[in-house]
RNA sequence: GGCGACGUGGCCGAGUGGUUAGGCAAGGGUCUGCAAAACCCUGUACCCGGGUUCGAUUCCCGGCGUCGCCUCCA
């Protein structure tokens, strides 16, 4: 397949490093406050990178980092007068919630910054030995104009950037451009033991660390958001290269675009922010799903209300298709579909045109359906798209409402013995009334199962029912 | 200022050198006790100005506009 490659700035083909593997390391967050709706975006494409590549067969390594050590999250924990560890874990609890909402399926591996001291620690060292990095008072630096490669990632110029470049006050650093490595220990921070004394590290070390780590030299995907291309990608690169003596640290970069409101970036430092929590609460998880994937992973994405609204729209006729035929189907797929679906999405994972292949492929099964004719083999090709897409319609239970389904029942005077059999039965009695021309009943019990959640809708083969 | 991206029909949003993207919304029809769903039909888009070409929304140049990175950020 074909994958936009940030280093080089062109489409390429992907190769993986050992045939039939992929290793891939994906930026995670840094667990200093609760997701917003950027961060939905980030994990939803790379969850669905990750599953293509492991439905064309693929054995993919998937590693998604926590930062959890920072300035921000010290400022967090002593804003708030606790501890840092109390900030990374409701931050990270947070995270995770919203990540099982969008139908994101967990990394492999997801490694902890404060847990890979000791490989950060050995890199640094490395660095230092091969004279591209200096002690200064306990803090660590690592010398960018020792590294020619410099700026390759994002197309920058060492010179160029030297203007803009900035020296805090007390800053130790040989050259402005220089960036930290380990930072020596301030009162009241968290600290580990070094070489250069108690301290923490920087924040790029980290992913270098930990990418070599798990998935080895030159592996084959590291992706992230745009922003973070400079300088966090452009000085892992660098670490890496430089103390490993390889080229290159990974193979193919991959970035999303940015979530904008109202045109601008979302950020969590300004404020301008939607909150991911609240957003999967007020519409289905995968309603926000569908909503990042309608527009290509590299393009800005702009959230309003009427857009969520549309695609959680969207999503009602995927989901209500496929409700026409529950249950497995046996047919293999349509194989024109699956082959406009896998060619779409070769060209540098283009989902937007897979919804297309997708829509598609749901108006040709409803209109066989409507026919009297077999759908199998389209129903087929939806469960294997939307399987790969992670947008399939979770089965939801009855459990919360059984009670409630007791009463209704009893109320007209039918039972069952599990939630589901009560709901048959309602339908029955309904559809018994409807017989008789009764609307009123008919109407009464379709409105109260409505109002529990439970839809009921009357086709030509008989009523459905489906939890909302 | 440097680097980069984008500008498609009412809205969102793929894609392509010449043949229907798709979704949502809208109008008309079929089905239907009502509702819902579904199907069929309708709207014929590609920022502006040049250029290349038999032909450009698609390639090139210029302009206008919007956005991102250059500082922590998915």
């Amino acid at each position: 397949m074909q994958i936009f490659n940030t280093l080089g700035r062109a489409l390429e083909n992907f190769e993986p490093r050992d045939p039939g593997k992929v290793g891939m390391y994906v930026c995670g967050a840094t667990v200093q406050s609760k997701p917003h709706l950027g961060h939905g975006r980030y994990a939803v494409v790379f969850d669905v990178v990750r599953r293509y590549l492991a439905y064309i067969g693929y054995d993919v390594t998937y590693v998604r980092n926590v930062t959890d050590v920072d300035d921000k999250i010290i400022d967090a924990a002593n804003a708030a007068g606790v501890s840092t560890q109390q900030i990374v874990d409701e931050a990270h609890e947070a995270f995770l919630l919203a990540y099982e909402k969008l139908g994101v399926l967990p990394a492999d591996i997801e490694p902890r910054a404060t847990e890979h001291i000791a490989q950060m620690i050995t890199m640094i060292e490395q660095l230092i030995a091969g004279g591209h990095a200096y002690e200064a008072g306990g803090d660590v630096y690592f010398s960018v104009r020792g590294f020619p490669d410099y700026g390759k990632l994002s197309g920058r110029d060492v010179d160029e950037l030297q203007s803009g470049a900035r020296i805090a006050v007390g800053d130790l650093k040989r050259d402005p451009l220089d960036f930290a490595l380990w930072k020596g220990a301030k009162p009241g921070e968290p600290s580990w033991p070094s070489p250069w004394g108690e301290g923490r590290p920087g924040w790029h070390i980290e992913c270098s660390a930990m990418a070599h780590e798990y998935l080895g030299t030159s592996f084959d995907i590291h992706g992230g958001g745009n922003d973070l291309i400079f300088p966090h990608h452009e000085n892992e690169i660098a670490q890496a290269e430089a103390a490993l003596g390889i080229e290159p640290f990974a193979r193919y970069w991959m970035h999303n675009g940015m979530m904008t409101l109202t045109g601008e970036k979302m950020s969590k430092s300004t404020g301008h922010i939607i909150d991911l929590l609240d957003a999967v609460e007020k519409y289905p998880g995968l309603a926000v799903r569908l909503f990042y994937l309608r527009t290509h992973y590299r393009k800005p994405l702009d959230f309003s209300e009427d857009a969520l609204a549309d695609a959680s729209a969207s999503l009602d006729r995927l989901w209500s298709f496929r409700r026409r035929r529950p249950g497995p189907v046996e047919d293999v797929p349509a194989e024109d579909v699956m082959t406009s679906f896998r060619k779409v999405m070769e060209n540098d994972v283009d989902v937007a045109g897979a919804m297309g292949v997708l829509f598609d492929a749901v108006r040709e099964g409803n209109r066989r359906l409507d026919a009297g004719e077999s759908a199998d083999a389209w129903i087929a090709a939806y469960d294997e798209i939307v399987d790969v897409l992670g947008l399939a319609e979770p089965a939801r239970g009855l459990e919360d409402i059984a009670d409630s389904l007791g009463e209704l029942a009893a109320r007209f005077e039918v039972g069952g013995v599990t939630a589901a059999a009560l709901v048959d039965a309602l339908v029955e009695r309904r559809n018994q009334a409807r017989a008789a021309k009764d609307w009123a009943i008919g109407d009464t019990i379709r409105d109260e199962l409505g109002a529990l959640g439970v839809v009921v809708e009357d086709g030509a083969d008989g009523s459905a029912w489906h939890r909302r």
